[in-house]
DNA sequence: AGCCCGACGTTGTACGTATAACGTGACCGC
DNA sequence: GCGGTCACGTTATACGTACAACGTCGGGCT
């Protein structure tokens, strides 16, 4: 018996099969037809599964000059929006015999660690939330294939981007609310600095400030439940006219939060406000009433990254075209009560 | 001008700096003290900063015979509190200059893939949820460190596990209950075998048990929202006395699909019928009323993990004890109404 | 007989890094 | 003036793999 404190190499398979090593990298890489004999290759593939042998992935990444593995930053992991991102790009890419490694950005103030000192993994390229802000500047300098994920195709600097219809989701938003009756608007915006909620507050501007006689106040809110109600009651109850009667939110946990500010001012939704948000999590079905929401397809998202990445590592120009969105009516959204 | 279309390697940065690869590779590894003139430390690493060197990790990880990489296997990536586990498991290990692949098991049936052709970075060891059961087998087999989060530490063949004290929260649940005055309980039960929701099933059998004149059925129900809520229609609109006061949920999701179904019973919480969940997700204080639930330290319990993996590589052994939990009691539990 | 060719493997090398082992002057003490 | 020590590097090697290039041997063709 050996050591075996360390495991098995190609080099010890071979001695077991009494061959050479590189017929057992020629068996085992499926590269043996008409090289190696029918029963050689048994023998082989048999030490190979006695010593339980496992390639070793630094080496074979080192030899091939490629390792396979791709990159996911994301801004944070504990949104279920995020991981459903990370389910489609994971998907592609096991299908195409990639990994994906995940760099979830770390929340809150503190410094922005390097994504590469903790993915210590070797990288083939790269794809970046452009909500992760303080990772990308790590991004610059490393030389990898990069794919950016809701980030203006202008300001991108030639890296491949992938987004959401981000204005016409706003539009649709806009759209059934206009045809509800409603006339006076919250926009209940995401205090943090992203070309995505820029486009959303264009486009609604844009929409809204297209019928006569309408209004629209921002009220910017950091993103959590508390900031959001906190925003809302404020906004709220200001006694200006005219009276909002529907709150657009940047997402749904805003929109859940908007809930709360508005129990806590005894207005009821939807008889008094009507409430919007975006995303689609699992949240929107689970408050009362249901919310009324942009269903943002995340695993697609995900998936169309990847193929991006793909496109990119092999050599073509991946495809353009945003991803459609819509709208998803429940019981969060009502025509204005006549008062 | 050399092609550039391939990264420069440590030998470049020496060629440029005009010193040998050796010497880069001590100045740049922080081992150079007393071996290289600070004024040739300052050549190379200005060499390296002006070709944008970055060392070959898959080259790096060959000859140290090591990754610094972590495998974390979670049932599914889509659930908040497995997103906690790897922010603190992730954390943990970058503090030790570690990093953390994430290979969360597919959902649904589908076959198993393999947790190692996905994750294709070199791994030191493993880090294992036992809800991914199916990745599990696949653990079999690699001899790799293991540590196994929620797993039964009898069942566990040697691997080393950290748990959370599932077994106390159950309890903390059914006194708070019973203090409350209720006696006839409803047990909704994730449908998936689990040492975990076993742990569960047998505590509050346990301590409701106890108390004489009581009474327990438990409703078993896929985890999902809508599952759930079918599920307590059932079980609350059988008619045969005594009528349950009080839904004890195996976690939140499985508690908000409970409130649905008690709604459309025409079930008022919590002045009906009281409910508890397991998790403490935004989602409970998302609803209204808000849920009391037993609050879980996900990322506690992802630095505990890996911290114990730590150990393991060290030659140490991981210290023992369960991760603490506790109730926290919110709107939706309340003394039953005396019908 | 001489030649070639296919079947079956082997030898050798490179990927980029970290580090053990080995110079090589210069300077110092005696 | 000679051994010794220090400061400053360099040379050489190994990690485990994949694959290009090179045998070797027996048989069939001319």
């Amino acid at each position: 018996m050996a050591p075996a404190s360390t495991r098995p190499t190609s080099r010890d398979v071979a001695r077991a099969a009494g061959v050479s090593q590189a017929a057992v990298s020629l068996v085992l890489g499926d590269k043996w037809r008409g090289r190696v004999s029918e029963a050689t290759a048994e023998r082989v593939r048999r030490a190979a599964e006695e010593l339980g042998y496992r390639p070793n992935l630094a080496a074979r990444n080192l030899r091939l000059g490629r390792t396979r593995t791709v990159l996911l930053v994301v801004p944070a992991l504990t949104t279920e929006f995020f991981a459903g991102v990370y389910t489609g790009a994971a998907r592609v890419a096991a299908d195409h015999g990639f990994g994906v490694v995940l760099y979830p950005s770390p929340e809150g103030v503190g410094p922005a660690r390097n994504p590469f000192a903790s993915a210590r993994a070797a990288l083939d390229g790269v794809i970046a939330s452009s909500m992760a802000a303080d990772a990308l500047t790590a991004l610059r300098g490393e030389q990898l294939p990069l794919v950016m994920l809701d980030s203006d195709p202008a300001g991108s600097l030639g890296a491949a981007t992938v987004n959401l219809d981000i204005a016409d989701g706003a539009r649709q938003v806009a759209e059934h609310l206009l045809g509800l009756g409603h006339r006076h608007f919250v926009h209940l915006a995401a205090d943090v600095p992203s070309w995505t909620f820029e486009v959303r507050a264009g486009a609604l501007a844009d929409r809204i400030g297209a019928v006569p006689g309408t209004s629209i106040r921002t009220a910017r809110t950091p993103v959590s439940m508390d900031g959001a109600r906190a925003a809302v009651q404020a906004a709220l109850s200001d006694p200006a006219p005219p009276r909002p009667t529907a709150v657009i939110c940047d997402d749904d946990t805003l929109a859940v939060g908007a809930y709360k500010g508005l129990r806590r001012l005894g207005l009821r939704v939807p008889e008094d406000v009507s409430v919007t948000g975006v995303d689609d999590l699992h949240l929107a079905t689970a408050v009362d009433p249901e919310l009324t929401t942009v269903h943002l397809d995340a695993e697609l998202f995900g998936e169309r990254g990847m193929q991006a990445l793909l496109a990119v590592l092999e050599g073509r120009t991946p495809e353009g075209g945003d991803i459609p969105v819509h709208l998803v009516v429940r019981g969060s959204t009502a025509p204005p009560c006549a008062s």
